[in-house]
DNA sequence: GATGAATGAGCGTTCATTCAT
DNA sequence: AATGAATGAACGCTCATTCAT
């Protein structure tokens, strides 16, 4: 059990932590800070469209050319918000495992879930109006599609297919098709963080609980008591 | 088993059948039809920010004046397309059982819900473009976060409620709190609808197999077969 | 001399007879006329570059989105200005004498000299600001030169050559190099036009004797009475 | 031959030589004069309300502000490209004749007006671009039309009124009015040179030859030999 | 002296909306 | 009813100039 825990806490630690990218926030000006801080309300607030540079640049409190030294066009600065978080969406699963020996440091399929809705969650809680304007602006904007298409979900595929195939060796997975599988989980991871931060983020909610509901939901579905 | 498939049949007729909105399309001039068949088209290809009225007047073979005969603003524009398909998308919860007995025409949880797919699928996809633009601008347009929260929503929560506890008392579903089930539940049905008609459009779908994966899913869960 | 008088005045006629363009004038709405006369006088003041549509505008008694319905950016404003007043400046050397026979009207270059700068000193008066705008625009507008190139010079030049030779054929003109000759002449013929027009507008011309004056030097030089 | 040599030599010397201004060069540091050389490459190229000051800078290898360190606005900027420039276009007419006696060094207006082209031609080439500046924007500033008219025409006319009327004198040149005489030498050799160095660079030259075939026409004319 | 970040007025252009026809 | 010319506010963006360092 404690080593259980201990394995799982450290595996957490090397899996899910996100990238800090510290380095990059100390390179930047504070007036550039104010910038990006304005532009993502601004932008979640009023869609990309319809946001105005300039009142951009009043909430940032910097005179509108000033924007326009930092980033080349409003898209860039769109761009400049949105595609470092997406990169971030998916530390999880870029993280090299140096240790070596096992690619996946959980134990069953429950605690990896429910480690990742945690730590997704977290994230989310703290990029939400990143995370709406990233959700807004795929639509039309084609290079956002793109570096999503090629570079997120392919990574994020191949890898959960690695982690999904190896629970199914496992037999803590049944043997349906995999993609099959990791659609219906992300669905409901999805489904669940998107009703707690967009849908009903007011309502009293108790993350553990619902977290847990949520990922016995996905193993073992809402079915009626099985009778041996 | 023929008598199965006929009362599904019917309750699918009474129940899942839309509105078929005629008496309005009949009321509209062939030029308002064109200039919304022309907004839905722009609308969903550049955002309702970006979408110009001289491109929808064009489009739809009008003079740019003439859209404001119709509707006073763009913004009503917008509205006169989504609130009507907003009110279609739960037309299957609104619909009242007039035959009195039993408000729930299936017999089974699981027929229930894959009819519900297959007839939202199909929805969905002759809606595609509306329901794109619906989701794209509810977050900016308070006049459709009320409409959603007070008049749908609220409803299909109502309805969906009865229809969960009508099948927890059966014993078809587990005795786990309702608005869980139902996030769950509907966190699935949506993720297969986006992903297949938003996300994956031009991959190879087996729609028939994979709503019954997914049901099967949302039932028994992902889980590795549980020997006795 | 009757005959004279009328062999050259029809040779004007049919020769130097500008392009009226009405049609062209006649098409256009009062406004787009102002729009075009009020750019004229700010494009020829200012330059192209310093020249603010909103002045343009302004001056116009339009609105400033009025100027970009009829012209979709200011350079467009420009060449819509521009082009046409090249081709109506080369036009002389484009008519066709249809008459046949002889296709150089004049029966002395003395005389076509005269009658070509008379002509060519009424329609440049007549066009001063849009000649200086030419001028001014020309090293920086791509568009521009290719077309003085492509469409006016070798235009204007195949027809300078033959007129020239003809003459030199008929001995009224001297056995040099006919491109040395064309340079000539026409930098006497520009220099008196820019002297005239633009360095010294004020100044109190006799155009018919300077003219004469002019074309004398041209056909004989300034040097001293040749003694025998 | 010898005497006469040496006399055309020394009045070239005398008359033709350029102001040097090495004094004021010397005066520059490295960086003012890049900054300038970069003015004059970028004025050139896009006329000078188009020419960004940040470009300027960026071809001059110094900061934005260090510009306006050495000169307190783009107009100044200018000025002092161009001003200097129409001092030295008409050094050899202001250049005093200090050993008195005669103003006039040359025997022949010929052997003067071939030796004038010939320096004015090497001076054009060597100021090409500086030249084009100063034709571009004298209709445009004030400042530098004044300058034109009050200090250089004046001087220039001035001058060449009394070289004119000298060699009118001696019967070299016919008695015509001088200032028409005037107008149309300048117009021939200024064609000269514009076409050389403006409207075909590329043309294949012969400016010894091209030059003399100039002045004899300036001075006899294009007519046709006259039999005695 | 030299820098370059910061400014903000002004630019060319767009577009929802109006209204005379 | 339908038009489309006209509007003018607002937009994204540029750039000459300033000034703290």
């Amino acid at each position: 059990m404690e080593k259980d825990n201990a394995a799982e806490q450290q595996g957490q630690e090397q899996w899910i932590q996100e990238l800090l990218a510290l380095s990059e926030k100390e390179q930047m000006t504070p007036k550039q800070i104010s910038i990006l801080q304005a532009a993502i309300d601004t932008f979640s607030e009023k869609g990309f469209s319809a946001a105005a540079t300039s009142e951009i640049a009043q909430k940032a409190g910097v005179a509108e050319g000033t924007i326009f030294r930092y980033y080349k066009t409003k898209k860039e600065l769109l761009l400049a918000i949105v595609v470092p978080t997406m990169s971030r969406m998916i530390a999880p699963f870029v993280m090299r495992n140096f240790s070596g020996v096992l690619d996946v440091p959980f134990e069953s399929y429950e605690a990896f879930l429910k480690a990742f809705m945690v730590n997704r969650l977290d994230f989310a809680r703290k990029n939400l109006k990143i995370i709406r304007i990233l959700i807004q602006e795929i639509p039309f904007q084609p290079a956002l599609r793109e570096q999503l298409v090629e570079n997120i979900l392919s990574q994020v595929l191949e890898r959960v297919t690695v982690i999904t195939e190896h629970f199914k060796e496992q037999g803590q997975i049944m043997d349906a098709p995999t993609p099959a599988i990791i659609r219906f989980t992300i669905s409901s991871v999805i489904g669940y963080l998107l009703a707690r931060l967009l849908l009903m983020p007011d309502h009293d909610w108790n993350d553990e609980e619902e977290i847990e509901q949520t990922v016995s939901f996905i193993m073992h579905g809402i079915g009626g008591v099985r009778t041996l």
